[in-house]
DNA sequence: CCAAGAATGAGACTCAGTCTTATGATAGGT
DNA sequence: ACCTATCATAAGACTGAGTCTCATTCTTGG
């Protein structure tokens, strides 16, 4: 979350979402948002709740994941299949749209973007038998650390 | 699996390969890869379970994934994250590279391939700071049916 | 044919994710 | 500012995909 943090950043875009959409406020909400905006990378439901608890936020695992799923419907956060068992979540920036690497040894995760990706995807998309809405792409390999 | 196959089909090329890693042979093993290879696209492995049962093959849990595990380490097989609770497994054709379509309204799951995205991704692995040994792309949206 | 040890089955077990219900908080109407 | 309908949350029971263990069965090299 940068210090600089003004009108907008993805804590007020969020809170304006929400209201438009009919959300009441809430703390467990808020909390969460809060720490999403302060990730730099996808986190797991569990990881996200651990974090609370550490800050002396608690808030209940049921909360965590209706949250998550409150915010994935109207796009604030996306879901990111990385294939380790647990689903991770982060927040969407409009301006900043990236994929994964996952380092199939140690488990790290990094966001990476390419343009020509991107392309390949926008044009794939209208030749498909199916309304595309959501493209994630996720590398499998050895980091640097691991191939070594 | 094409009533024609012969020597270069997957299944003796399975066979071939686990032989040559060291398995030995088993029934439960041959049971799945003879499933495996009848598809035409990813199941997941309860899936395979109940398929094998309901054709007087049972075999039991652990048996299907552990054999899953196995083929996917030798590259038999490879994991489909679909975003749908379960992952799915599919064998690998080295002449036939896909990736997938999900209808996240009615679970569809359909195979599609592109060569400008594959060209994209190539170029892509060799500027990214991981070894990427695999990728795999899932596109979500809505389906004919659905969208209509 | 005979071990040595791999493959399998059966079922207990784990734990991420869901569901239920009682309680607490919010905001529009007065 | 208060009321109250109703949304948000906590707590914890529950579900089920996936894992683990171990006794038994099958393969294969010698």
């Amino acid at each position: 979350m940068s210090i600089y943090a003004g009108a907008d950043s993805w804590v007020p875009r969020a809170e304006a979402v929400l209201t438009r959409a009919g959300y009441r406020r809430g703390g467990a909400r808020r909390a969460v948002i809060e720490l999403l905006d302060a990730q730099e990378c996808a986190l797991t439901a569990v990881e996200i709740e651990e974090a609370l608890r550490s800050e002396h936020r608690r808030v209940s695992r049921a909360s965590v994941y209706r949250i998550l799923d409150e915010l994935e419907q109207v796009r604030l956060v996306q879901r990111v299949e990385t294939g380790q068992t647990m689903v991770r979540y982060e927040r969407v920036c409009e301006d900043e749209h990236h994929h994964h690497l996952v380092c199939d040894s140690c488990g790290l995760v990094m966001p990476f973007s390419d343009k020509a990706l991107e392309r390949a995807i926008e044009t794939l998309s209208e030749r498909v038998p199916l309304a595309v809405s959501e493209h994630e792409i996720v590398l499998h390999g050895a980091c640097e650390d691991c191939a070594a």
